[in-house]
DNA sequence: CTAGGATCCTGTCAGC
DNA sequence: TGCTGACAGGATCCTA
């Protein structure tokens, strides 16, 4: 579930916690969870983290880099050294991000715990429900080799032309399914692409090739607002969030116009939001404010 | 080449 | 209560 906000509101609340240590030892609990080898990594030091569209990429000194995908359910937990039991205190000596779920501030490792990797101060759980995501090790020529990384395309704040180029010859795909497609725009899932539509006031059912340049530039203004939004709003309740009750409070709810408002009513016309499936995925639009052009 | 559906996996929830 | 099917903030593979 974690999208391009997410990713960053984890890789800027890791980075103080990690950058500069050095990895005592990695603990794989599921092996589809965890590419490549173990025992090299004692030793290394974590110099920085990055990250790309969803994926974030760990930094080690001796060139190598750990990318980690959160894909559906991922999380990334980092509990000081005697904080691993979860319970109070956890808001200064922990820092959770991705799919929220009370294992944020529980015991752990937990049944969901896939790869510990242990530092001297304290242990970053990742956590994955479905076990879709991933953690690899690579070499820096397997990163310029890597299919995905490599065909990933711009974030929509930098795109520019870009993507009027790649959906303008697009007739018979849906804007929709271009959005989440991350060859054509990096960084956008689910939430943000329904929000993103709607900002821009366009139907999610829209052939693709079908948009103006105009309405293209648009909506990659209104989707880089709406994730730029999302990043400081995660900044800020990421804190609370861990210290209540873990599953609740995230800050979808904080900017979510469409999203899983079904049945309410929108906020700028009052019509009813509905949903539906677009692209094999749940999809929320207001059927008053984005209408379907006549071709 | 394209677009849509199935698939990987586990858990939750609605409906019987 | 227990079962069943649908669905889930992702991406890829298979099919037509």
């Amino acid at each position: 579930m974690p999208e391009l906000p997410e990713v960053e509101t984890i890789r800027r609340g890791l980075l103080p916690l990690i950058r500069g240590r050095k990895i005592r030892k990695v603990e794989v609990r599921e092996p589809k969870s965890f590419l490549g080898r173990t025992e090299s990594l004692s030793g290394v030091e974590v110099i920085g983290i990055g990250r790309k569209g969803k994926a974030l990429m760990m930094e080690l000194g001796d060139e190598r880099v750990i990318l980690i995908h959160l894909r559906m359910t991922g999380q990334l937990i980092y509990r000081k050294k005697g904080y691993e039991g979860g319970g109070e205190e956890l808001l200064l000596n922990s820092f959770a991000g991705g799919h929220p779920t009370e294992d944020f501030v529980a015991s752990l490792p937990g049944k969901q715990t896939r790869v510990v990797i242990e530092f001297d101060e304290g242990k970053l759980f990742f956590n994955d429900q479905r076990k879709f995501g991933f953690m690899k090790v690579m070499t820096r020529e397997g990163i310029l080799a890597d299919k995905f990384l490599r065909e990933l395309a711009a974030e929509p704040w930098e795109i520019g032309e870009g993507f009027y180029e790649k959906i303008k010859g697009k007739k018979g795909s849906s804007i929709k399914a271009a959005l989440l497609d991350q060859k054509i725009v990096a960084g956008i899932g689910n939430i943000y692409a329904d929000e993103a539509l709607f900002l821009a006031k366009i139907h999610p059912e829209e052939r693709a090739g079908n948009l103006s340049r105009e309405e293209a530039k648009r909506l990659m203004v209104t989707a880089g607002e709406v994730m730029e939004r999302s990043i400081k709003a995660g900044g800020s309740t990421m804190a609370n969030y861990v210290r209540a009750d873990g599953t609740r409070g995230d800050y979808l709810e904080l900017f979510a116009e469409v999203f899983q408002r079904q049945g309410q009513n929108c906020r700028r016309c009052g019509g009813e939001i509905i949903k539906t499936r677009v692209a094999g995925r749940g999809t929320h639009f207001c059927p008053n404010c984005q209408r379907r052009k006549n071709d």
